[in-house]
DNA sequence: ATTGAAATGTGAGTAATCCTCACATTTGCG
DNA sequence: CGCAAATGTGAGGATTACTCACATTTCAAT
């Protein structure tokens, strides 16, 4: 099997693996690497993570980590995707089902409770969307994902008002699923009590933009 | 006069000027450093302005440059705080005289635009608040500014509404004025008719939740 | 006008860090 | 076995934020 992409990131574009691991000796060590990287962002955030450390934790040399990742955006990128990844399978199950309006507002109800506590949990996370938005890539990588869990909003929206513009109910998902992320972002930000406050607000004007139109 | 603080910025904090210019010659050898950094970050963003090409262009040494401002993020803050300085006597002055319900919509849906508006136009305005989030006392600044913002309209809806939850109306506008800015951001990165459609659904939002309550 | 201290100005040099590259080793496969 | 491809290494190149020892200018007090 040929590696995939080769691509080097150049402007402020993709970055994806110089070379794919092809073999179970480096395919290990490719997770090592990631695990590193994941914790040293969990202690000290993804700016002062410094790659020599990185190599150093997961026991490689300097090099093979740049055989890998082509540059330290990339291997940020890689836990990134992961993550939402994994966030997307979880939306997706949660709106799938949803027929009515009662089924909505109990499916996204729970759905910001779960996302906001992967936000508070996930150090990594936290750190990714609200640290590290300086890179181009990232956030194109978060607009992509914040455009395909819009969508899983729309499905379930254009099954409850079958004859509304649908135009409209995509730019109402999206904008209420950025809006989500914005207010999860300041929720983790400001103390506990305060956040628990305004994620509920949120909910609450969220749902009502759902239910009424 | 003595010059005012010297703190020098370490953990994740402020970044004062390392030393007030006191005389006249000085003040516009900064004034000459800080429109060179907004031309530059204008140009390539405040991710690829370079200290030296500031101090080139400013037509003074390296050295000058960091006798005035700490370190880099020093001159990117102070650009902003006077952006935010700004745009804060434009809102405070548009909800000032709002009484009722219908002077609130047109103010607020005129003050969305205007911020739009700003947004599109001043390519370092935009590049400090989509860019360089990474910046924990950029954030912080934005945070304060922010809230700041935010009690111009809760006054403006205590107003309207005297024997609502005082704390309640705090969290609604706060979240408001934060999803507002998030919307922009949003709206900005994307193109400019869907931002313009996004901006739009916003507005409608935000104005049946400030009027309904 | 003199003077001296504070303010201001300079730029070569330091330190930190991302990333490269020439070369060594290991693996898979005919 | 033999060889090509994959993998591994770490000293060093390149960039860039920032420092510091020293030169020059301003200005208030004498």
């Amino acid at each position: 099997m040929e590696g995939s992409a080769v691509s080097d990131s150049q402007d402020g574009q993709i970055a994806s693996p110089r070379r794919a691991p092809s073999q179970q000796r480096s395919r290990e060590r490719v997770e090592r690497m990631l695990a590193a990287a994941s914790a040293l962002i969990a202690e000290q955030g993804s700016d002062a993570m410094r790659m020599g450390e990185v190599a150093e934790r997961a026991g490689v040399s300097i090099g093979s980590l740049y055989q890998f990742f082509p540059d330290k955006r990339a291997i940020i990128w890689a836990l990134a995707e992961r993550y939402t990844a994994e966030s997307q399978a979880c939306i997706a199950t949660a709106l799938a089902e949803v027929n009515d309006a009662e089924g909505l507002c109990k499916a996204f109800s729970e759905l910001v409770d779960t996302y906001y506590g992967m936000f508070l949990a996930e150090p990594v996370m936290r750190d990714i969307w609200s640290g590290t938005q300086a890179d181009k890539a990232l956030r194109d990588l978060e607009l992509a994902d914040s455009r395909a869990n819009a969508e899983f909003l729309t499905a379930a929206l254009k099954r409850l008002r079958p004859d509304a513009d649908p135009a409209a109910l995509d730019a109402t998902a999206f904008l209420i699923w950025q809006m989500g992320e914005a207010a999860m972002r300041l929720a983790i930000s400001v103390g506990r009590e305060e956040g628990d406050r305004l994620v509920a607000a949120y909910k609450r004007m969220a749902l009502r933009e759902l239910v009424d139109g």
